[in-house]
DNA sequence: CACCAGGGTGGTT
DNA sequence: AACCACCATGGT
């Protein structure tokens, strides 16, 4: 389905999903959303670098505490946020991050109002907050936001690698290739993002039982 | 002790 | 925008 030779087209981008959705089975409720977009922004906060089970408890403890909130992340004493995101790692970052996206939130009047832009500009303000790259922001805007981007990790790049059709080297190219290639769809960009990192997690499980080490991120 | 986990920043080219 | 070195923590 590759015409040419090397690159992804948006055929070939569907045709991969497709085919990962048939071994690995639809991914819903793979993102937790109980509490809303809030929620959705601490985990891809507290995610970063970590297995998710470390950002899950994090969530919990944040939950437990009452400061699942913007409000409570400007106003809680910073080693104290942090002390109770302290499991999901690198946590006085985390939790200087978490401050700063609330200051982010607040300046644009919430996050409603955060979002009320269109998905290039929710990006633009969310790469702004310092603790914000690429894969976090887009996470925010594909996940809370609910707006059309795609979650470029190395996952996903992997995945297409090994299928022989490489998204493209620059990461807005490849980004907005998914975009296309899901028309738009929120919903079924969330799901491909969700099948890679599952894809990339059985993989890497599959490769550790049997001691081979063959993982691709060196250095 | 080394390496991994659903990255980010700042500086160069 | 891509590339690099360096940074950040707990688990295994």
């Amino acid at each position: 389905l590759t015409l040419g030779g090397a690159g992804a087209s948006t055929e070939d981008v569907r045709a991969v999903f497709a085919r990962l959705r048939s071994e690995l089975g639809p991914q819903t409720e793979w993102w937790p959303q109980r509490d809303g977009a809030i929620e959705v922004c601490a985990g891809a906060i507290l995610v970063q670098h970590t297995a998710w089970h470390g950002a899950a408890v994090a969530i919990e403890a944040l939950r437990r505490a009452d400061a699942l909130s913007g409000q409570a992340w400007l106003t809680l004493p910073e080693d104290t946020l942090g002390e109770l995101v302290r499991v999901a790692g690198t946590y006085r970052a985390k939790a200087r991050t978490l401050r700063a996206f609330a200051g982010c939130a607040e300046a644009h009047g919430g996050l409603d109002g955060l979002f009320a832009a269109d998905t290039n500009e929710v990006r633009k303000r969310l790469l702004a907050v310092r603790g914000i790259g690429d894969e976090t922001a887009d996470a925010i805007t594909l996940y809370a936001a609910y707006k059309p981007t795609f979650v470029v990790d190395a996952y996903a790049r992997r995945l297409f690698e090994r299928l022989e059709v490489p998204l493209p080297a620059r990461l807005d190219e490849a980004r907005a290739l998914a975009v296309a290639a899901a028309e738009g769809d929120v919903a079924r960009l969330q799901e491909w993002h969700a099948l890679a990192v599952e894809d990339g997690r059985r993989r890497r499980a599959y490769a550790s039982t049997r001691g081979g080490g063959e993982n691709g991120a060196k250095r």
